[in-house]
DNA sequence: TCAATTTGATTAAACGTTACATCACTGTAA
DNA sequence: TTACAGTGATGTAACGTTTAATCAAATTGA
């Protein structure tokens, strides 16, 4: 029943050859107009569409790109609405140069070979896993890649990353503006050259900036997720410093914190100033909603997309480095030190 | 420089015919033991992997399988990370089998020739299209389908759902065993056969089951959005009747709700009572955290790709219709009417 | 010992395309 | 007139597999 109509059943029905056919489809422009119309007619009329896989086979290229988002079974980010929209940024991007997407939640020791299976077209690999072996076997495919939030070291990868060092300047500066000395910074894991690290970088210079000595003791590494902030609460409540203001490098760390604080016996902002890190949707409705950095997440998939396309077509000679710039979004959850009760 | 080695190249190496080396990729049982390992061998040291555009050609099929979430781009409900959970135990559960999973974010008039194009294996359709024309062209494919939250009406397709009625039914009770008589519902665009729907039936059950009158007024139509949740508040607090408890249909109308009545000066848990339905991540780490209603949104992924697997293999000729259960998990969020101020 | 069977391997056609080489015309320039 | 270019079409090899049809050799049974 599932007999599919080929390009020879085509050519068939239509008296020409499937060469013609076949010119017909990729408008070659080797065609008259006359037979140009006859055959696609008959395309119309019988619903036909050139199978993938053989044009694939001849032209090894599937039309096809993978988002690898590595934690998607770790459980670690995974509820970090922050990577769906970069996901959901990379399908709009794709589906605009009708290329599709194939969804990928790897681990470790993902073996990547499924990238030359399906001759895929292009990678685009989210988070870091920097000195992971899944790198350098990537990297041996030979398959047009982009780095989504990667921060790799080496300078001829195509990479999209965010200003994340001006983003931690910026929540940093906006604190000490309110009058807060004693900022804690709610690191998440603190691994040289990775996103929070170029955060904490940010941190720094702000608070060097301003005079302002930095302490290790304020410095708490608890994992960038929503448990992890609402632990940090725990350090923080006993902490012998007299910390006023906290910096989450994450919205959801921030949200885990707060309810933490609020557990025992803390709140935000009368207690405590909390900034946050993304501007996820959910911060605005937060009580109180969070004064957070902003970044758009969407066009950083989108992006990425354009850049791999570029690079899959030979188009341009793009830029492999793309910084997208963050901004500060202020609400409810920061306030003036002086105010605090 | 990428010229892959193909079956013929290691047939050649390893002085076979490349029938014998296809017959040993797929494990066929007619080659002794030496050749396996022979052939085996070389093709570990070239690292060979087979073509799946090849073999989709031969075999007509593709090992791929769609998932198909209609409002991606729409816009409306694309920060409920209910329906990520939902794809990402799709792609959890097809990892298991060897398929992989191309992410569809679709509009309405989509045409769905890709089917065709590349041969998938089967199609999961996320959420409500029942009575768009999507739909229909969907079903002409003839291709292996399974629906999650669709609540569509013919008993012959497979489908996936949640026993929203119980659920409705369980918040309700709830509630009303707390105390409470005047039951606002926020339920979402109330269609017929629709997700909201089937919840508000169990609502309106519970309700009579107790003898409580239902009332016209109580039920707000708002967007299942949190935007809508916190136009809802507006509603609600100006409403002439005295509401104490607010059953919105999902989590994040209930997070723009609270977020909303909290902005016109009324506080949730002790002027109001709420409860979710969903059960996403933050609700536990809302403050108040959220009472709702639960339901294994992973499982239901997993559970769907199962289903379209042994339709796929014509394997188990599995029932065409499961429910998944609900349960209620209470938090701060809904507090007795007695103890209200 | 010889026929019958089993085992292990090969040949070649097919899957649905693309693209190169070829060819038959028609017209045009010398 | 002949040569030549241009136009529009065709024939066919190739892409990398799978699989049915064969076949040769080894093993078995009587």
């Amino acid at each position: 029943m599932n007999n599919k109509v080929s390009i020879k059943d085509i050519a068939r029905i239509a008296n020409v050859s499937v060469a013609t056919v076949s010119n017909v489809i990729n408008q070659t422009g080797r065609v008259s107009a006359n037979t140009i119309n006859k055959v696609n007619k008959i395309i119309q009329e019988q619903q036909f569409v050139p199978s993938a896989s053989a044009r694939n086979l001849k032209n090894k290229n599937s039309h096809l790109i993978a988002v690898v988002v590595p934690f998607l079974e770790k459980g670690i980010l995974q509820d970090n609405p922050f990577y769906w929209e970069l996901v959901r940024g990379v399908e709009n991007g794709a589906r605009n140069h009708e290329v599709q997407v194939i969804l990928l939640g790897t681990n470790e020791d993902e073996d990547f070979s499924f990238v030359k299976q399906r001759d895929l077209d292009g990678l685009i690999v989210v988070g870091t896993f920097g000195h992971s072996s899944a790198l350098q076997k990537v990297m041996e495919m030979g398959v047009p890649c982009v780095f989504l939030d990667s921060y790799l070291s080496s300078p001829d990868l195509y990479q999209v990353n965010l200003d994340d060092e001006a983003g931690g300047y910026l929540g940093t500066k906006h604190l000490i503006g309110l009058g807060h000395k004693t900022i804690a910074a709610l690191t998440g894991k603190l691994e040289e050259g990775g996103v929070n690290y170029f955060r904490y970088q940010g941190y720094l210079r702000a608070l060097q900036e301003c005079g302002i000595s930095s302490d290790p003791e304020l410095v708490i590494e608890e994992f960038s997720s929503i448990q992890g902030g609402y632990q940090a609460a725990q350090k923080i409540g006993s902490s012998k410093s007299r910390i006023s203001a906290v910096f989450a490098f994450s919205d959801v760390s921030a949200m885990g914190l707060i309810r933490g604080l609020h557990d025992i016996g803390l709140s935000v902002p009368t207690d405590l100033s909390v900034i946050g890190f993304d501007d996820i949707f959910y911060t605005q409705f937060m009580i109180p909603s969070l004064t957070t950095i902003r970044q758009d997440v969407l066009s950083k998939g989108q992006t990425a997309v354009n850049m791999l396309l570029d690079q899959i077509n030979g188009t341009v000679s793009s830029t492999r480095n793309v910084t997208i710039p963050v901004s500060l979004t202020v609400r409810q959850s920061t306030i003036p030190y002086s105010k605090k009760v």
